[in-house]
RNA sequence: GGAGAGGUGGCCGAGUGGUUGAAGGCGGCGGCCUCGAAAGCCGUUGUACGGCUUGCCGUACCGGGGGUUCGAAUCCCCCCCUCUCCGCCA
């Protein structure tokens, strides 16, 4: 969330911002609805101030014993005001914030300005893209002619978007999870969590994943639970509505879990094999800083997530959002794309984000190092998207024959198995 | 799912409908004492919004939401959460 009072004194730059961002908000109409909501909120405690004032005076009388009746029906009346100026105040209030929860974040000065992601700035490229001197395969080829996907049984036992994986790709999703938790634990000092999987609305708002993105998520019939769009949405809220000691920060948690999406705007978009699908694996980075702190810690957060391309040895670029291409919370995010063979083209696997202070106020996450709390700046990234990398793994490895070579970084969680054949 | 108990400040814990933002204790901070520390003593100690003479003033906050009342932590209703026992279950 925007602080309205930043909203307040630079309305102007605001503008510039979700312009940039192609947002069509009507910034002016909100500042008026804040206008309005502080007239009435002065009013009514002006009132409450009054009635304060006469029922300490009634207070008194009655201890006393003298007749407090005449000051007891004064009151009535502005008890009745006061009564109606919080219906209007908690009117003004709830329509406020019904903008105020709609508004992106404002992108970072360093953001390249365009309308998509034909803006986005490449910042740096690993590796080089396979040459292959037989006719590649995509991963839908390779992996059903293995047996280890299985596009069918994912459409028969969930519909459309969902793969079953089975044997050695089963083995190797979760090679891919334990491989990428360990790098982040031992190596880049994240601590691990393992969160609930469904989340209250309080938990999906305080994210920044409602009330704008509900179609995007799957929710519970019936009942305030959502699944799990990402892993960042119980990680914000594992600190919802604290004061953290500055001593802790920055605070890094790492867990990995299943996200459910519903695609809900991307029909037609992806739609041969589980590069999109309805649940997916993923390891999340997440991290708590200072506001000092948060924009080196942005830098080291995607390095993380490069490492686990660099282990496997698959070639890789990095990205820079444009203003248009940018998520809801974030005011600069990074993308790893990984190199996919039967795509001949790079790929997301990684969106890597700094959400200065947008979700920490929503969801009203502070720190203390003076006096007074301030909010603190979060930070997410994939490190990486499991699914992908299975994608990245199979088509880069792929040998003439139709095996797969397990990456030598994988083989220790796949009790060294070197290579994934047919099974006969 | 059934029965019971309970949710008050950073923590513990009082609280007859009327100077209760809330006793008392612990913890924290400042000071006295001390060579230093402990102990002891004294003082202080929340958050948010708003106003102006920037230090004060006003308003709100005792799980959440409604209600009764001139006035609610206190009375009534609904909901949520925690604990104990039973049932069920991985």
């Amino acid at each position: 969330m925007i602080d309205v009072k930043f909203l307040r004194e630079n309305i102007e730059a605001l503008k510039t911002a979700l312009a940039n961002r192609g947002s069509d908000i009507d910034l002016d109409a909100v500042l008026q609805l804040d206008g309005r909501r502080r007239e009435l909120v002065h009013e009514t405690e002006q009132l409450r101030a009054e009635q304060n004032r006469a029922n300490e005076e009634i207070a008194r009388l009655k201890k006393n014993k003298e007749d407090a009746v005449p000051a007891i029906a004064a009151m009535k009346e502005v008890s009745a005001r006061v009564k109606e100026m919080d219906e209007r105040v908690r009117e003004a209030d709830a329509a406020l914030r019904d903008q105020m929860l709609i508004i992106p974040n404002m992108p970072d000065a360093r953001v390249p300005i365009g309308p998509d992601a034909s803006a986005n700035r490449l910042e740096r490229q690993w590796g080089t893209p396979p040459q292959f001197d037989f006719e590649v395969r995509d991963h839908v080829d390779l992996g059903t002619r293995l047996g280890i996907l299985d596009f069918e049984a994912g459409a028969k036992l969930s519909g459309a978007r969902f793969t079953v994986l089975k044997g050695a790709g089963a083995r190797l999703e979760r090679a891919l999870i334990s491989l990428m938790l360990d790098t982040h634990i031992s190596e880049h000092g994240y601590t691990e969590v393992l969160p609930p999987f469904m989340v209250l609305g309080a938990s999906m708002e305080g994210a920044g994943q409602l009330p704008k993105f509900a179609e995007e998520a799957f929710s519970l019939k019936g009942r305030d639970l959502w699944m799990v769009p990402t892993a960042e949405v119980p990680l914000t809220n594992l600190h919802r509505d604290e004061i953290l000691e500055a001593g802790s920060l920055p605070i890094r948690y790492a867990a990995y879990t299943p996200c459910f999406r519903s695609e809900a705007g991307s029909y037609g978009k992806d739609t041969r094999g589980m590069l999109r699908q309805h649940q997916f694996d993923k390891v999340e980075l997440y991290k708590f800083t200072t506001p000092e702190q948060s924009w080196d810690e942005l830098e080291s957060l995607v390095r993380n997530a490069e490492t686990i391309l660099q282990k496997l040895g698959i070639a890789y670029q990095v990205v820079t959002l444009s203003t248009g291409d940018m998520g809801f919370c974030s005011a600069k995010t990074y993308d790893i794309e990984v190199w996919l063979p039967g795509q001949n083209t790079y790929r997301e696997i990684s969106s890597c984000s700094n959400c200065t202070d947008f979700q920490a106020r929503r969801a009203n996450i502070r720190f203390r190092r003076d006096k007074k709390p301030e909010f603190v700046h979060t930070l997410n990234g994939s490190g990486l998207a499991v699914g992908r990398t299975l994608i990245a793994v199979l088509e880069n490895y792929q040998q003439a024959d139709g095996s797969v070579v397990v990456p030598e970084a994988l083989r220790p969680y796949m009790s060294g198995v070197e290579r994934i054949e047919p099974a006969s």
